[in-house]
DNA sequence: CGTTAGTTTGATGGTCCTCAAGCACTGTGG
DNA sequence: CCACAGTGCTTGAGGACCATCAAACTAACG
């Protein structure tokens, strides 16, 4: 298999374990129909005909929950490689919502397709088990983070576990990476105003450890970074299956 | 089936959907091993030869994440009916740790047994997958408190949301419930200071909306404390599977 | 009856929010 | 080519919310 065509999903799963040639098929499959998703379109489920999980394969999208008050939360940040909307393809769930944060690719994988590829591939059907499962661990995590950090060891931290996951999709290295969120984006994401945010990034910029402008998350000084923010990358990479 | 005899996760489950008698049974087998746990004393799965989930069956457990500057996230709270470390049966996760509230019974149910009843009954197995998607509704609604709510909405929530689920397992009613919760815990759960929590519910009764004293909940004004804190109970019942 | 765990209240201060305003950059239409 | 609007970044001032420290109080328990 050449590695350079690989896809984000076959690469990040393929971090995780060795994929079969069969397997490669199968993800390069997924990729036949994909849509195009344009910056502040939401992504909606409802009322489709067929219902669908997707995968991105470029762009980055946000999950979020909007309350009464405008206030929104986002829950989570997709990057390519990762699934959206996995659950709501199996469960009429009332979830959260999905908007783009730049313009987005995203490989369409009917329900159907996504049940058949578990049977016909159990060693592919753990791999993605395990990426879902490293979902709900980076849920966790923001969640202590969120009621439990405080606001510069919130942004550091997200920075950190954004640098470790688009190094996985070859999007970064230890330097730093490519970052399209703003301000708002951090805020809404780490339960501060983006005005906080903002202070925030200055003084880590001042500690000299990270710069994030624009567009580019600079790691300054790695190793006091994630000393700061108390960041144990184990929750992302630690998980081995027991089953496979 | 006589219902008076059914089991915490029988009860919540069938809520869910009708199990056939087969179902009740497996349900009733899973019974057999029962594990007490008394207060304080850590549920570990590292290094078990045999790898297991738990139903808890009596009793209150909280997951939590310590920090190294020892303050403490409670991610979820479990209640009799609920899984626990159902995730770390399938896979070696360096997740949370689980501690009992009160002294605790819980079903032990082995990872063979489990992937066993999947392929038995699909039907139970779509219920058991509801009860998981269940769980990351919960957790996505709790970060979304944590980030975005005030205090008094958070506290407030959280009440209402215990009492939800609660009375899926026939602990409670719409006048309330007992709770072993300390007030620890329940700054612990929602990213305040326990002594916050204390003011904060002195207002809520003030408000004589709810109270919370000698371990028992009393819901005053239902009406008025589900518009309070905006509490939208979709997210626990309102799914319902596409298979199946 | 002393000990411990949990609750309650007060005082003080820090973190972070809100409001307000200026700046930089980009794309658009006259 | 430039005015202008729009979006996002930056900084300041003031204040709300919640944490922390301290201490008294209550209930449970051996």
């Amino acid at each position: 298999m050449i590695k350079t065509k690989a896809t984000p999903i076959a690469q990040k799963l393929s971090a995780y374990m060795t994929l079969s040639d069969s397997d490669w098929v199968i993800l390069k499959n997924w990729q036949e129909q994909t849509k195009i998703f344009s910056v502040d379109q939401d992504i909606v489920h409802q009322g489709q005909a067929k219902r669908a999980a997707y995968v991105l394969s470029s762009g980055w999208v946000c999950s979020y929950k909007l309350q009464s008050d405008g206030t929104r939360q986002i829950v989570d940040i997709q990057i390519p490689g990762d699934f959206l909307g996995l659950r709501s393809a199996v469960f009429r769930v009332s979830d959260h919502s999905f908007m783009p944060i730049t313009t987005v690719a995203a490989a369409v994988v009917p329900t159907d397709d996504l049940l058949a590829t578990f049977s016909k591939s159990p060693k592919l059907a753990a791999a993605i088990l395990w990426a879902v499962s490293r979902d709900e661990a980076m849920l966790v995590e923001h969640l202590v983070g969120i009621g439990r950090r405080d606001a510069e060891r919130r942004v550091a931290h997200f920075l950190l576990e954004l640098a470790a996951r688009l190094q996985l999709v070859g999007m970064g290295d230890r330097t730093g990476y490519d970052c399209p969120l703003t301000q708002y984006h951090l805020g809404d994401t780490l339960g501060l105003s983006a005005i906080h945010v903002n202070r925030v990034l200055r003084r880590l910029r001042e500690m000299e450890m990270v710069t994030f402008q624009h567009g580019h998350v600079t790691i300054l000084d790695d190793e006091r970074l994630i000393d700061f923010a108390e960041f144990d990358a184990s929750y992302l990479d630690q998980m081995t299956p027991v089953l496979g």
